[in-house]
RNA sequence: GCCGGGGUGGCGGAAUUGGCAGACGCUACGGACUUAAAAUCCGUUGGGACGAGGGUCUCGUGUGGGUUCAACUCCCAUCCCCGGCACCA
């Protein structure tokens, strides 16, 4: 019986001491970069969704290693950041105190152990001064690159938190840690300019290797719409009125226009006796909640300005309402309401009686009509098809240009909080906003007892008077230091470009390092990170290569989302009390049980469905693995070598495309063909040590050394040589009579159609079918099929 | 509502893209070993019909149509599940 505790302690222990996944950076011939999704040290412990995260990234880098590659697969800590200061904030612990704590426990006994080829030389802290002094560097290059800006904005606002909430931290409406409703709060924060990417950020889609789930999810996020904006002229003249539609063709259906109540321009528009019911009206739409507010269902409301607009085309007298259901922070703020074409302004429309008019073709019960057709009721444009006045917006009217939006909004990158890097911004009263120079970066987080949020709205940092007091870059007078904190998603937002040299003094990232081996070759990682995470790195990539700092635009060639782990059928939760405790595992059935089963439970990319029983079988076969691995050796049939080049072919297929699963089945068929056999040669069992290795590491490493190799198996290659075997195999072709199947003929590879027709007719069943027939077509498709038509 | 992904035995899932549907594994059942159990090993395991039997026939990949010598795979329509976006003009 295979000893699996012994053999793995084995293995762990001397991949440590001989460094085996060491990568000479300089000097790698065939250069490969395997990147990981690194893990927020925030918890008890590296859950089972990172493990099968990092078991299936894992095994393509120990694939692509066995494959010839210099496989570099590093790993570190997301270590700030509110994941790690809300846990330490719960279990009452400073956060400086308790981060290196957990990273110890996830290093030692959690990832050392589960047998991926990390390379820890080059693990990187995104809270240590050394890393995070480049975070703030970058914050800084894009300060003065005009990408980072301060602005007031509203921000989402827990009120019983009393703090801001980035947008993923509300779900449903709600803050994600107390469950209190949120609200919008207006604040001054910094920004970056993401949204001047978005273009690009959409079109070099196009171009990347991604899982297509991933960039859908990116498309939707950053989510373009393109129409027209149409100038509507105040009657009481001052500036035009923009308003943003994607449907220009129903201009001559606008009966009324809405504004934001957020909009800029909004109080200057209500007259002065609507004064009163104004405010009135924002007080009810401040107090509503960002749940209700968004929520398709509730009632839209709004009030009459007392302005009015004119219509360009027509000239027509246009009522400027205020309403809830329009949004300050999209498009130009303002609606061109077409009742008749559009269900919000048509349901509007009906509740305040404002007129409707019809301008696209259809049947006036089919109103409100959102599709295209044909205009009527447009003046000189009256007959046109929508999609012709559309695609010629451009020469209607000087009023209307064309027009592209974006979903996507500028990321809100300050975070009033403790832990995370300080934002190195400094003011001063005679210079105004200056960046912190180079050389006196890192701005360090000062060690204070004093870092719990307050509910000021201002970050803890603002109550340290030491930290707070500086003096300016420039002109050396008294100064005062920003203090807010970097979000967490600017850590992570580059920690793949410091892998390559993190203890460079100098710069973020070796420049030569970096042109050897950047973009990343393959990143795998969960989809829960597609739209904040990835965009995030893609636009900090851009910004570095238009700053002149990378030679690449895209940082991951090819990234594979993969799916998440259920458990019996059921979604694992805390308060089901469902985890899979994957330490449990290591003692019952050992990590490569794991590995093994991790990876062979379900479709990596759609995820799996784990139960014991699984890890059982696995286990099993582990064990016959290392039961033919103890055979006598001797000689082995030519068909179990055919088996071994079908073996070799499946697995390449299986891990290239990430079917990890596929590539285990035709593992254990091997297995049980080669327990047939009394005898096995060393050669089998060494290739099948190296196939299973990605998957199984320490048995094969045993397996390898038991056999006489030496070092690692990663560096014994790729099986091949069984070209022969593959190949002298006879075949067995389906015969199919008018498309059914009816037979099998047995025939050597590579058979012409006439000599299989003669097996055929000898076959006594087949021939059979083709008594008193006519064959009117025969269909022959070389070693696969053999379809007879007859009459 | 829009955009992605999916729907295959009792279950998890295969089927390298139009060429033997159900690989591999689990479960269940039957058997061997055992005083017994566990472990291990062997056999059966999509539905139906026929056959003493080796087997033979037939239906079958959410549903309804279509294309094709041949469809889980392609086309049209439709239902359901999962994920993303969403008063986005």
């Amino acid at each position: 019986m295979y000893d699996f505790l012994k053999v793995e302690e084995k293995w762990q222990r001397l991949y440590s001491e001989r460094r085996l996944f060491e990568v000479d950076l300089q000097n790698a011939q065939k250069p490969f970069y395997n990147l990981m999704m690194f893990p927020y040290p925030s918890a008890s412990g590296l859950h089972i969704g990172n493990m099968y995260s990092f078991i299936g990234s894992d095994v393509y880098g120990r694939f692509m290693r066995l494959k010839g590659h210099d496989v570099f697969e590093p790993i570190g800590f997301d270590a700030f950041g509110i994941h790690s200061e809300n846990y330490a904030l719960r279990v009452d612990r400073h956060p400086a105190e308790l981060t290196p704590e957990s990273i110890e426990y996830f290093r030692e006994m959690q990832l050392k152990r589960i047998g991926a080829i990390y390379d820890w030389r080059s693990e990187v802290i995104t809270s240590s001064p050394e890393y995070y002094k480049w975070t703030q560097w970058i914050f800084v290059k894009l300060f003065k690159a005009g990408l980072a800006n301060k602005k007031l904005s509203r921000v989402n606002w827990c009120p019983n938190c009393k703090t801001v909430l980035a947008d993923e931290q509300v779900i449903d409406g709600r803050c994600e840690r107390c469950d209190s409703q949120a609200t919008r709060k207006e604040t001054s924060q910094w920004f970056f300019e993401i949204t001047r990417y978005a273009e690009r950020l959409l079109k070099n889609l196009e171009k990347l290797d991604w899982t297509e789930t991933t960039k859908s999810i990116q498309r939707s996020w950053i989510g373009k719409s393109s129409g027209a904006v149409i100038r509507f002229p105040l009657e009481n003249g001052g500036p035009e009125l923009e308003a943003f539609t994607t449907r220009p063709d129903t201009v001559y259906g606008v009966t009324y226009l809405v504004v934001a109540p957020e909009f800029e321009h909004a109080p200057a528009l209500v007259i002065a006796e609507k004064k009163d019911e104004f405010k009135h009206f924002m007080q009810d739409v401040e107090k509503m909640d960002i749940a209700t507010r968004t929520s398709i269902k509730r009632e839209k409301r709004g009030m009459f300005t007392g302005s009015y607009a004119k219509h360009p085309l027509t000239g027509e007298k246009l009522q400027i309402w205020v309403a809830d259901y329009v949004l300050a922070e999209y498009g130009t703020g303002a609606v061109m309401a077409v009742p008749a074409h559009d269900e919000r302004d048509f349901d509007f429309a009906l509740k305040y009686e404002l007129p409707i008019k019809q301008v696209i073709a259809c049947e006036s019960a089919e109103l409100p009509f959102t599709g295209y057709g044909k205009m009527i009721n447009s003046g000189k444009h009256t007959e046109r098809r929508s999609e012709d006045f559309i695609a010629d917006v451009d020469k209607i009217h000087g009023s209307m240009s064309s027009s592209v939006t974006y979903h996507l909004h500028d990321w809100c990158v300050s975070r009033q909080r403790y832990w995370g890097p300080p934002i190195p911004i400094v003011y001063c009263d005679k210079c105004g906003t200056v960046p912190v120079p180079e050389e006196q970066l890192p701005v360090l987080l000062p060690e204070t007892d004093d870092y719990v949020p307050d509910g000021s709205g201002k970050s803890p940092l603002a109550r340290n008077e030491e930290f707070v007091h500086t003096e300016c870059p420039e002109c050396s007078g008294p100064a005062k230091r920003e203090t807010d904190v970097n979000d967490n998603f600017l850590d992570s937002a580059w920690y793949f470009l410091r892998y390559v040299s993190p203890d460079n003094e100098a710069s973020p990232f070796d420049d030569d390092l970096a042109k050897k081996w950047l973009p990343v070759d393959m990143y795998i990682g969960g989809n829960e990170h597609a739209n904040l995470h990835l965009m995030y790195a893609r636009f900090i990539t851009m910004a570095l290569h238009d700053t002149g700092y990378l030679h690449f635009e895209e940082p991951f060639k090819s990234f594979r989302g993969h799916g998440l782990i259920v458990n019996e059928g059921q979604k694992m939760s805390k308060s089901k009390d469902n985890m899979i405790n994957p330490i449990r595992y290591f003692e019952t059935h050992g990590v490569d049980c794991l590995r093994t089963y991790l990876m062979f439970m379900g479709s990596f990319l759609e995820g799996g469905d784990f139960r014991d029983s699984g890890m059982d079988a696995v286990k099993r076969f582990l064990n016959r693995v290392w039961e033919i691995a103890n055979h006598p050796e001797g000689e082995s049939s030519d068909s179990l070598k055919s088996k071994m080049a079908w073996a070799i072919d499946k697995v390449e297929y299986s891990v290239r495309n990430i079917k990890y699963n596929t590539g285990v089945a035709a593992l254990m068929e091997f297995v049980n063909e080669a327990l047939k056999e009394e005898n096995i040669e060393k050669k089998l069992v060494l290739d099948l040590a190296r196939l299973l290795s990605p998957f199984a590491p320490f048995i094969a490493e045993e397996i390898h050394a038991l056999k006489g190799g030496t070092v690692t198996i990663l560096d014994s290659g790729f099986p091949s040589g069984y070209e022969e075997y593959a190949k002298a195999v006879s075949v067995e072709i389906p015969v199919q009579i008018n498309g059914k199947i009816r037979g099998k003929v047995s025939a050597e590879r590579g058979i012409d159609q006439e000599r299989l027709m003669e097996l055929v007719s000898a076959d006594e069943k087949l021939s059979g079918y083709l008594k008193d027939v006519r064959i009117r077509k025969v269909v022959f498709v070389k070693d696969k099929i053999l379809n007879i038509v007859v009459s």
